[in-house]
DNA sequence: CGAATTGTTGAGCG
DNA sequence: TCGCTCAACAATTC
């Protein structure tokens, strides 16, 4: 569940339990989370030190002193905590950094979707997703002309147009609800068939959701905590997600949940209402 | 006990 | 070649 808000949430939190720590051991438990061959993996990175933490949309990116990046997805329900070594684990811990100050930070992921890889610094762009990736939601990368030309050729659903990391990057099934609802835009309204107004509209609302989210340590539903096992604050500024059958926060109409693209999605009729041609 | 849940990739289709 | 749809992945909760 992790989107943009939580993974820059895990990231500060890394800053503190993991920055300058040095590697002294890797224990891999489960050898799918890596998608490099695991013994290159510990050989490449025992006796290294992270350098930095950086992230791009939701991957987390490890910088390493020799020149390596470790490319990190939690996918649904990836997390990472630390503790002393030894320190308890459970069967959903795949893999533990043991560092040389005597802590460790252990990666635990009860659906083992998420996935570790490491690459030379700089071919980042090799790995996955980010071959594709979006430009960042902020001001500056997020430009309106950009966004209102792939929306113009797009004739797919707007949900799933946002969900498409190509366009934008950083949002997923919490918060495409909540910009939607925002910009009072209906979930299976054609993309290219939003006016100029709305187009604006939403832009601005990605930018300004995901960025107070993240000021918010973003969203605590079901599972996710930060680094430091703290719950979010953002779910209860929540609107739309998560919110089928109550009253719509603006209007009072009652919100439906239906599904758009296999995802379950909430919106208020009387709000969003789609627009035929 | 089947359905719902989530992000991303890749196959398949037109 | 491109864009869209849908299956697959995994495990837990309801």
């Amino acid at each position: 569940m992790p989107e943009l808000p939580e993974v820059e949430t895990v990231r500060r939190g890394l800053l503190k339990i993991a920055k300058g720590r040095k590697i002294n051991a890797i224990d891999v438990y489960y050898g799918k989370t890596i998608t490099n061959d695991v013994e290159d993996f510990r050989q490449a990175l025992i006796g290294q030190t992270i350098e930095d933490i950086d992230r791009r949309g939701k991957y987390l990116l490890f910088r390493f002193s020799n020149n390596l990046t470790m490319v990190s997805h939690l996918r649904m329900e990836g997390k990472y905590y630390n503790q002393p070594i030894g320190g308890p684990i459970d069967k959903h811990t795949h893999v533990v950094f043991q560092f040389t100050d005597g802590t460790e930070l252990c990666y635990h992921d009860t659906r083992k979707f998420g996935r570790m890889t490491l690459v030379e610094t700089g071919d980042e762009k090799t790995v996955g997703g980010l071959k594709t990736l979006g430009p960042e939601p902020t001001a500056a990368d997020f430009k309106l002309a950009f966004f209102q030309d792939e929306l113009g050729r797009s004739r797919g659903k707007i949900k799933p147009f946002l969900l498409n990391q190509r366009h934008v990057a950083g949002l997923g099934n919490i918060y495409v609800d909540e910009v939607l609802w925002m910009s009072k835009i209906n979930p299976e309204q054609p993309a290219n068939s939003l006016t100029p107004d709305q187009a604006a509209v939403l832009h601005d609302n990605i930018i300004k959701e995901l960025a107070v989210a993240t000021k918010y340590k973003g969203t605590t539903v079901h599972s996710f905590t930060n680094a430091f096992g703290d719950a979010g604050g953002f779910q209860e500024r929540l609107n739309a997600y998560g919110r089928g059958g109550e009253k719509c926060p603006r209007c009072g109409a009652k919100m439906v949940k239906i599904k758009v693209a296999q995802r379950g999605t909430t919106f208020c009729p009387h709000c969003q209402p789609l627009v035929e041609d």
